[in-house]
DNA sequence: CCTGGAGTTGTCCTA
DNA sequence: TTAGGACAACTCCAG
């Protein structure tokens, strides 16, 4: 049997958005059916990385989950190979330099990720590599949650209740994990590679990322899932909206790359709910509809790919947007005058990442304000979002402007100033991101342009100059909307009589 | 095939 | 000050 074991070749792990090393279906397998002739691979894909949808926030943070990995890898007695490349050649490569016989990989179903992989699977056929990949990156697959119609839902409360009772049918494959096996060494002669630097990469370094890799990762989700933690997972559905709060579990870019996966995340938040008191239901179950929000999403985009270029419903292809320019570039610096929009879009700027609700006031601001098409704002955020992801992106931009699935009512727009005095009362997270307006009085925190001249010496602010009038005001840009979604709807239905 | 309930996150006006 | 209703119509989805 030892002998058996000893002439096992080894089988190459491709780590993609799978960065850690706990559960982790296709490493686990792999190291199983290896006996530990693992090869943990990761892949600089060219294409990626100059992608203009990259920035170096994600970059950083990238690199610090990769070394993370790599001193996981080498407390487990291996090493994490890193190569820069063509994915299909790099891997048709190192399996004839190795002897590996076969590749495993987590499946991903962006429509980038799957044309790669489909490309890549082709390469190693060709070269006689058994390529297996895995059901891990999301709880259930596009294809799993379907409506008694056998079609995707394309409502999320329905889509809801489905992923939920089907957890609740079978929660093992969910709530288990794998062990993690031992690691053989490296193969002799080959080399590790080393991972390079973000110039090296054609990145500028970015130094206020925040810490990546999978330890980290997990601790914040231990810290948040603590019933203990007032800003923690049981009153969640309350405190997540407040921005000035830590309320939100802070965990979306860990998600992203998965630092750590979606299943601890479930498997956590199911343990939770059993030792819960009632009172702490509510809370766990908003934080399980958020992940239930990221399946959602990735179906949408595997099953209606054309949501990448435009609208979910094509007639709203037809609104006639402004598209200022100028507007635009106040709307990214956080110079609109409008104190929540600037204090988030200057949260983004300098820490690539922004809390959910401003996320909504700031999109909502942008399409219905400011009339700039959706996705001049969905392609901003992914350049310095740490989280960037596609396909939930995505559908939150969609969701705001009203194009996509689950279209709110086209006359909820949100008003910037009443969004500031309910989930930010006293000002707090204006005054952290808008240093100029830290003297302020809360009165006028989320209106300064109604201070008169005294007011606003008092506060040490002047109007127009240390901080900007806003640049449209509220009210009449709200109408501009309203006309904008009602003529492009009177289009659709004319073109449907036809 | 028909039927009916429902649809993440709001705003504004009126009484 | 606050609570309640209007704000569209349409499509999705389950039964």
């Amino acid at each position: 049997m030892s002998s058996k074991k000893a002439i096992m070749p080894p089988i190459i792990h491709w780590f993609r958005r799978d960065l850690r090393l706990h559960d982790n279906l296709a490493l686990a397998a792999a190291l199983r059916e290896s006996g530990g002739q693992v090869l943990p691979l990761f892949i600089f894909d060219d294409t990626i990385l100059h992608s203009p949808r990259v920035g170096p926030v994600r970059v950083q943070f990238l690199l610090e989950s990769l070394a993370a990995l790599d001193s996981a890898l080498q407390q487990h007695g291996s090493r994490l190979l890193v190569r820069q490349g063509d994915p299909a050649a790099v891997l048709v490569q190192l399996a004839e330099a190795s002897g590996a016989g076969a590749i495993f990989f987590n499946r991903d179903y962006t429509p980038f990720a799957r044309q790669r992989d489909q490309r890549v699977q082709a390469a190693l056929q060709q070269a006689r590599r058994e390529v297996r990949s895995f059901q891990d990156l999301v709880i259930w697959e596009p294809d799993q949650v379907l409506t008694q119609a056998d079609k995707p839902y394309t409502v999320y409360t329905p889509y809801r209740r489905q992923w939920r009772s089907r957890i609740e049918a079978d929660p093992r494959p969910i709530v288990t994990a794998p062990e993690l096996a031992m690691f053989a060494p490296l193969p002799a002669g080959i080399d590790p590679g080393r991972l390079p630097s973000a110039q090296q990469l054609g990145h500028r370094p970015s130094q206020y990322a925040r810490a990546g890799g999978e330890a980290e990762g997990l601790q914040r989700l231990a810290s948040f899932a603590d019933l203990a933690n007032p800003d923690g997972i049981r009153d969640y559905h309350v405190q997540r909206d407040f921005m000035a709060r830590p309320a939100t579990s802070r965990l979306s870019a860990y998600l992203h790359l998965g630092c750590v996966s979606t299943r601890a995340c479930v498997r956590v938040a199911l343990a939770a709910l059993e030792r819960a008191d009632a009172a702490a239901r509510p809370g766990i179950d908003a934080w399980l509809g958020e992940i239930t929000w990221h399946d959602f999403y990735m179906q949408i985009l595997y099953h209606f790919p054309h949501v990448l270029r435009g609208a979910f419903k094509p007639e709203f292809n037809a609104l006639e947007w402004q598209n200022d320019t100028s507007h635009f570039a106040a709307w990214c610096q956080g110079r609109t005058g409008y104190p929540v929009v600037d204090a988030a879009m200057r949260q983004l700027n300098s820490e690539g990442w922004m809390h959910n609700r401003a996320r909504m006031i700031v999109a909502s601001f942008l399409i219905k304000d400011l009339l700039i098409d959706w996705r001049w704002g969905e392609r901003y955020f992914l350049q310095q979002l740490v989280d960037g992801d596609h396909a939930a992106n995505n559908g939150g931009w969609q969701w705001v402007a009203g194009t996509g699935t689950d279209a709110q009512p086209y006359f909820r727009i949100f008003n910037p100033t009443s969004q500031g005095q309910k989930f930010d009362p006293d000002g707090a997270y204006v005054r952290q991101y808008l240093p100029e307006l830290q003297d302020v009085p809360k009165k006028f925190i989320h209106t300064p342009w109604q201070m008169t001249t005294d007011d606003q010496q008092k506060a040490s602010v002047k109007l127009d100059s240390s901080y900007p009038a806003p640049i449209v005001d509220h009210k009449v840009q709200r109408e501009r909307a309203l006309a904008m979604y009602a003529k492009a709807r009177r289009e659709a239905a004319a073109a449907k009589a036809q």
